[in-house]
DNA sequence: TGCGGCGATACCCTCACGGTATCGGTCATG
DNA sequence: CATGACCGATACCGTGAGGGTATCGCCGCA
């Protein structure tokens, strides 16, 4: 099987629709459908059923998208990581750290300054995403390392360390009722009326229903807050960035979120062994 | 990058010779000089270094190797397991269990009989492997469950749980004098020049250089143990399957097998999941 | 100095892949 | 119920990527 195929068979699964997955990957609509049905005719399986009107996954469809798009992972990784192995043996080594924009700054800094203070450290390149996004980026090559919050992020087929397990807080702005208790049950946020949780793009950049505003980073977030609009339900360490007009409350029964420094298996770099050493070090 | 460049790579950074390789992938040498040249420049990274009467890796090309290899495993696991979930929704649905031949037989048929007990339960096809084959069927998507034993197999990648946790001990012939003692070191048996240690095939078929005896199977190394030729070193229950003229002394400083039972991730398969209970109730 | 081994180059041919045009089936609508 | 819109499949064509053969150039070796 070509990656052409998977790539393919993945963006017609995605869409489930030949012509949105045509136009996505820049190419035609037929030569789409044909390519899919031979891939169907190559391994002797169904991918899809074409319902007169609508497209859906059949079961080996819904299987191979999932292990196609790992497996279209580990192919852009293996070219990531060779390119980036070229540039490291010839100019200024380096390791690529992806976190998530706005997360235990705390930590993070503490960790850069641990492993600079080493001897043999390289430069670290600090990449800030989004929310899920360093997963991927882990995946596909193109970061080293990556801080992952459990259980939010997934991290199997990684290596993990364990950094920092905490409870989480809801933030509120300053003035709601809710901000006079000291602690509060999870189902005593998540579906308040006048609070709606904020809705995140996902994947394809598409918001899922609801009420709450859409939202893309945390300082829009936060904005969001304090004008009565959203709540949110971050993290313990969170707190260190909130300004006045907001208040954390400790959320005692919602699950606890995991700090993990990940990196991919057989990774042979000095520079990630030591970053997660000084990592663990503190 | 395609699969295609990518089985052209491994090919020839294994082979570490285009003609060996060209022989090998069923192609003239020509096209494959050029698909490698073709497929530096597009990453714009030397792979390999062709000194003049000899071919090697350069340090993106070893990267590439390993990271390439997985990413194969990956879309070869991607079309097997979509053709098994096409199977298991049309006809009678069953699970491959990969395990290393003549390994803690007992375990494996508690652990198919506990199972089979189960209501729900499927078809186990068990697969009896050569040494190390079960993670190369795992990885492939040949397999949905396998029996590894830890330090030998890589488990990284894979979901598991441990089993059992045991020493090992040395396999003699009758009458050795080492077969007296009660324990033995490590150091005392692996150099011992009466009884070297025998040599495995390797992934690509062929035997490494050393003294000792050439074997496929375990059959043929008792034999070979039997007519005083070598002697073996295996996990504590190998023992249950001594003959007569066959001796068991513990090595105190092996280090521990652990026999676990892995999966891929992300594995949806409920059978998968019943047999990994069933493995832990024992 | 000639020979053999090996990768690169030159050149040709084929077919796989992509494009356009069109069909056939189905739902929505007046 | 007829018509148009939508959508995937089919028919047909052109181009270029990828494979083949012949050969070169370089190097080590007898």
């Amino acid at each position: 099987m070509e990656t052409r195929e998977l790539r393919y068979f993945v963006a017609v699964a995605e869409e489930l629709h030949f012509g949105r997955a045509a136009q996505r990957l820049g190419i035609a609509q037929p030569p789409l459908s044909r390519a899919i049905s031979q891939l169907e005719r190559r391994l002797g399986v169904a991918l899809l059923k074409r319902d007169s009107r609508s497209v859906t996954l059949t079961e080996a469809g819904a299987v191979l998208l999932r292990e196609g798009r790992a497996a279209l992972d580990a192919v852009e990784a293996a070219e990531h990581r060779a390119r980036r192995a070229a540039l490291a043996a010839t100019g200024r080594p380096s390791v690529v750290l992806a976190t998530k924009a706005g997360a235990s700054s705390e930590l993070l800094a503490k960790l850069l300054h641990a492993y600079a203070a080493e001897s043999g450290s390289v430069d670290v390149d600090v990449v800030l995403c989004g929310p899920g996004e360093q997963e991927r980026l882990l995946r596909t090559g193109r970061a080293d390392v990556a801080i992952l919050h459990h259980p939010f992020d997934d991290l199997t087929g990684f290596d993990t360390e364990e950094l920092l397990t905490e409870g989480q807080v809801a933030i509120l702005p300053a003035g709601h009722p809710l901000t006079t208790r000291t602690s509060l049950q999870l189902s005593e946020v998540t579906e308040l009326p006048d609070l709606p949780l904020p809705r995140w793009p996902a994947n394809d950049g598409t918001y899922p229903d609801g009420p709450g505003p859409e939202a893309q980073s945390h300082s829009q977030l936060f904005q969001l807050i304090s004008l009565g609009r959203t709540l949110l339900i971050v993290p313990d360490s969170a707190r260190s960035q909130l300004t006045h007009d907001l208040v954390a409350v400790p959320i005692v029964d919602a699950p606890e979120v995991t700090t993990v420094i990940a990196w991919p298996p057989h990774s042979r770099s000095r520079a990630v062994a030591d970053l997660v050493r000084a990592a663990l070090r503190r």
